[in-house]
Formats: C-alpha cells, sequence, structure tokens
DNA sequence: AAATTCTATTAAACTGATTTAATGACATAA
DNA sequence: TTATGTCATTAAATCAGTTTAATAGAATTT
C-alpha cells in the first residue's frame, strides 16, 4: 500500500542499499553515489509520494524520535500551557505522544507502559504522585536509559531533574505583600490534592513568622483529595466561607492555592454580600487566565507555564543529544499581579 | 539493553516463536502452547520486565496503535477540551501524537508528514484552511488509506466526516434570542481569521431576514486574519466600539463571533463608561470557559468541546475497525446560555 | 504394527528500513 | 603488464518482532 524502498528500487532498477542512501543524502565520506543516481532516486521517490517508514527506520537506528508527555490533566489552561510549550520547541523532529494520567495510578503506570512500547527517546512527566509508580519511573531512567524531565514535583528517591515554578516563592510573596497591606491574620487556603502544598505552606509560613505572625497562622485544609470539579470546588468554598462567618476574629485575608478555588470563594462571598476587598482580601496563587479579566481581576501570583514547558523540552533535548551537563532543576521566577481583590486594611 | 524475546528465549531456552506465541497468548486455535510453558515464559518475562516493541510489532501487523491528532492552536480551553476528549476516548489502546499547526501551512504540511512518516493508524484534524495541503490531506486518504476525521471544518473537494457543533445554529439562536428580547439594530463583529465565519454569518443574516430586519444587517469584519493575540484583539475591539460610539442609529446589541473578543470589547465598554446591558447588549458564540464567571457573565452559546472531542475519537475508532457505516458528519447541538450582558431593550 | 491424528514446538520467511563489508569496473601507478 | 587505488554500487546481515509451514513425538485409530 505505502511506497517503499524496494519499490523505489524496482522502479529505478537500482538496489534497496543505493535508494535507502541516495534518499537520505548520505554519499559523503565511506560512500559515494553519483549525482547522476542520486537525482534519479530523488525523482523517482518524489513522483511515487515515498515516505520513510519510521518505525522500520528506529528498529536499526535505535532513535525513534518520539517523546512521551505525561500530563497531570487537561483543563484550566497550565497543562495546556505546558503542553504548547513543549509542542512547539520539540516538533517538527520529535513527536510527542500525548497521555494524561488525572492523578490515577493505574493509568499513569498504563501510559508510561505504552511509551516504553513505544521505545520513545525521552519522556517529559508530571508525576502523579502515588509511590506505586516510583519504581516504574526507576526503571524508565536505569534500565530503559530514557532520559527523563519532570514538570512541577519531583519524585521522591529519584534523581531526576524538576522544572518548575518557584511555588514556595508564590506563597511567600503572595503573604508578603498582603503583610505589607498591613493585614496580620492571613490564612491559607489549601488543599491535599493540590500540587506541592508543601512548598507553599513553606512560603506562607515563613512569611508570617519572618513578620512576628506566627500565632495566626492558619491552614484550612480541605479532606478532599480528588475529583476537584466544579462542583467539589463549590462545596470547599462554602465551607471555608462559612466557617470565616462564625468565627470572632476572622482572618482579614486569605491566600488560596488555587485560582480557581479562589473564583468560587469570590462567588461566595459575592452570594453573601460580603465585600471583596473591603471586608475580605482575596490572593491566588497561579494566575489563571480568567484573572486578569474585567470583571474577575483577582490579584494572584503569575507563573508562566508556557516557559516551563518550554525549558523542560530544552532540558530533555539535551539530554537525548548527551549534553548532560545540566542535570539541575529549573526553577523559574514568579510574578504577584496585585489586581481588584486584595487591599490594605 | 532493552529486554528482546531472543532473551527470554535464551534464559528459559525455548525459540522465538514460541515466547512470542506464550507472551500474548495466542496458543488458541491453530497452534497450542502447554500451559506449563506459558506459565514458565510469563514468569520470565515478569521478571526481566520485558516489554513488546511496539515498532517491531508494528512492522509485522501494519497496525501501530498511534492516532494522528492535528489542532489549530493551543489556548483558550477550546482546543484543549477537545484534546482531553480524545485522549479520554482512545487511550490507552492508542496513543495520540499530538500536532499543532497555528494555522501555519507549512507546519501543517510537515506535521502531517511526520504522521505519515509514523504510519498513524488513523487521524484527527483540524484544517487549517490553507488549500496548498488539500492534495496532502487527499494523499493521507486515497494512496495511504488511513481514515480521517475532521473537527470544525470541512475540507473543500474532499468528502471527509466533520465532526462540529452547530455553528448556523450558534448565530441563528443568538441573534433570534437578541430579537426576542426586542432588538432590531444588531450587528455582527466577525472576523476572517475566525472559526467557520460562512456558517456563522449564514445564521445570522437568515434570522435577521426572518424576522425582517434585513436593512440592518451589518456586518462588521476585521482585516486582520492571524496573530490573533491578546493585543490584535484588543485593537479590533477598540475599533470597534469607536466606531459604535460616533453613529447616529447605532446597534442596540452585537453578537460576536467569538467570546475572547466579546471579553475586549466589555472591558473597552466599561473603560468607556458604556453600560452593558444597558446602552448595549453583548452576546457571545462559543461560551468559553471565563463566560460563566462571576463578573464576566456574558451571555453567550455554549458548545462542548469535549463532546466534540469524544465523537471525532468515535468516529475515527470505528473508521480504523472497518465499521465504515457512519460516513456521515456528526453537528452537535449548541444552547443559549442567557447571563449578564443582554437584556430587553 | 502401521497409519493416522493430535499436540507442542520451532525453523524460516517476512515486515521496511540501515549499515557493513564485498564486488566489479575503471583509472592510475609501478 | 601487473599491481594498486578509486569510485559507484550492492549483497547480506541486522533490528525485534509476527506468522506460516514444517517437524518431531505422543496418542489414537485401524
Amino acid at each position: 500500500m505505502a511506497v517503499t524502498l524496494k519499490k523505489i528500487a524496482e522502479e529505478t532498477g537500482l538496489s534497496v542499499a543505493t535508494v535507502s542512501l541516495a534518499i537520505r543524502g548520505k554519499s559523503a565520506g565511506k560512500f559515494s553515489l553519483s549525482p547522476e543516481t542520486i537525482k534519479t532516486v530523488q525523482e523517482a521517490a518524489g513522483k511515487l509520494g515515498y515516505r520513510t517508514n519510521r518505525l522500520a527506520a528506529s528498529l536499526t537506528s535505535s532513535s525513534t524520535k518520539m517523546v512521551g508527555v505525561l500530563i497531570a490533566a487537561l483543563h484550566g489552561d497550565y497543562y495546556e500551557k505546558i503542553l504548547a510549550g513543549i509542542e512547539q520547541e520539540i516538533a517538527p523532529e520529535y513527536t510527542p505522544l500525548l497521555g494524561v494520567h488525572n492523578y490515577d495510578s493505574e493509568r499513569e503506570r498504563s501510559l508510561l507502559d505504552g511509551f516504553m512500547c513505544n521505545r520513545v527517546d525521552g519522556l517529559i512527566a508530571a508525576f502523579s504522585g502515588s509511590s506505586e509508580n516510583i519504581e516504574l519511573y526507576r526503571t524508565i531512567r536505569e534500565v530503559y536509559k530514557i532520559p527523563v524531565v519532570l514538570v512541577d514535583r519531583p519524585i521522591p528517591g529519584l534523581d531526576l531533574p524538576v522544572i518548575r515554578c518557584d511555588h514556595f516563592g508564590q506563597a511567600f510573596q503572595a503573604t508578603q505583600t498582603l503583610l505589607d497591606l498591613g493585614h496580620r491574620r492571613i490564612h491559607l487556603v489549601s488543599a491535599v490534592g493540590f500540587l506541592n502544598p508543601e512548598y507553599h505552606q513553606d512560603g506562607y509560613f515563613q512569611a508570617m513568622k519572618a513578620a512576628g505572625c506566627r500565632e495566626h497562622v492558619k491552614i484550612i485544609t480541605s479532606p478532599y483529595t480528588k475529583g476537584w470539579g466544579k462542583d467539589g470546588l463549590r462545596k470547599f468554598a462554602k465551607e471555608v466561607t462559612d466557617s470565616w462567618q462564625v468565627l470572632e476574629d476572622r482572618a482579614t485575608a486569605f491566600v488560596v492555592q488555587n485560582d480557581w478555588l479562589a473564583y468560587e470563594i469570590l462567588a461566595e462571598c459575592h452570594e453573601r454580600g460580603i465585600r471583596v476587598p473591603g471586608d475580605l482580601s482575596v490572593m491566588g496563587l497561579d494566575d489563571c487566565l480568567p484573572s486578569s479579566m474585567v470583571g474577575v481581576e483577582l490579584s494572584s501570583v503569575a507563573q508562566v507555564p508556557d516557559e516551563i514547558g518550554f525549558e523542560a523540552a530544552r532540558h530533555l533535548l539535551n539530554s537525548i543529544n548527551g549534553h548532560d551537563d545540566e542535570n539541575s532543576d529549573v526553577i523559574l521566577p514568579v510574578e504577584v499581579k496585585t489586581r481588584k481583590t486584595t487591599a490594605r486594611i
């Protein structure tokens, strides 16, 4: 069905070996082909619409020109941008194989298995966090010798490069900004299922401690660990607002670990007539796309997911090409965006 | 480096053929293997961490279990959701190869070429619209016999199934909704680079005509065809608002072909003190994610991109498996979401 | 006991490329 | 004239599987 080297060989009366060399212009060095032969072959290839069967080529060359990209989710715009950054950087020389695990460790495993079966040249992965798969990552790296670059979070026990934004800095700067506005009772609204809660908690904690607000530190954590759909967020936002309203010495500001959750809190406040930022300042932590919109204008801490994707891809391509000098992590800077949900107390 | 059948054969003292059959459980029918052999082989495979080299397997089976996914862009949440729908449906049996053409025909060509080199089992594509590549699509379908499913828009001259939402209905219903609210001078804000302007214009036109508002039909079109970044949208929104303000018999409502452009128009109105919906009703046409948010609440016409992805994937899988009964288009219904930017005049 | 059938296994051909080593045809040098 | 060296080309091995056809041995039938 598809055109093969053999067909071109028959067509031109040359051998398969010659055709192979001629098509890839490999006449230099050890081997030489007459210009005439090269022309004949390339014309025939063009006319027949020949396209290398990369599967076959990969069998001998031990390079598939495919890269596995395993991301956590595909809603919101965070991973979308990471993905865009990766695709931009590696295509068209490399082809990304896409997998989305949605924090399901079984899915993660089978997607990684698939990548290995396809013998990808490299892997960019957002680790789901499930410890059952750590050994699999180790196998990929150490047995299959596939270069791996992680985004967002490290894998405990494995020394793999991680590309992420400065999560510590996000929380630290957000908290600091609120402190600078005169707030003292600042609470961190967090959740187990969110990304890197440790870094965020650490940044918040450090900033509060440095300001001497240690006694006001409070981390509001949700028991929900999975299925953060719109409904889950809404429910959590309700609970947060409920408990805030009944308290005597209310927090004057929230640092919310996730902009989407922050939106729900804003909506909840709106419904109950709680004025933001009059009664309560709200600061998000990841500057999702809608945050900057008229009508929303959530103060947040901007990160650059497309840069994460870009850096991860660059890092990986270097590894694939043997430039293993850069085995280190990359932590990308963040920037506070003060909009209309935060104010001086 | 990687474990091969040969290695397992050596380990177990059996032949490569036996090992191949045993691993895939192909002892039924013509061939039979003793349960003992099967057990031996599978244990050895497990212990050595064997993973089929799908490249090699694909060479003979002429099925790669890979599907090319060519999308137009990766910002906003439209294609992201399509992609999510596709991935959900086809993984993990099939692996999506991702390509983003950004309406660049050269890029589109090289990505399609790559897919063909990888001998994908099928292709889901958002056609860029550049006529230079039509022949390539024809080759893919007719020479390489690769099943193709299109999303969003058809390719002129090729009879390929298209999965899209009801673009005509979007514009028709949006216009009708405004007409029902008493509006008569309704303008369509459109742009060449946007998706399927013909359908949208048609829907708008028909609704206006049916209501006898033919003399008020006005399509405001931008000369920009590419690079619709935030800046381009902003600039266009400014122009639209400018020309609206100086007019004597202003439109009382806009149907805006793209929610992102609608947001910019809202922002522009906000700045100039034009009240929406008091002075002007604004209706979007694709219900992007932020449209429903508190503070934005743009009236729009909801579509279901994840359904598009899902349907496209289902359609493609059917084609791959030879169930070619469904060669028809799928047009998914849309739904008017009346929020706070439209009102009775 | 010979012929037949069945069972378990495998040698060998094949997929479509790449690469190594060999070959034959010339031209040049001894 | 023979030996040496280029130059262009190709046969053959290889990659890691799948599949067909063959084979050897045991079990069953006649």
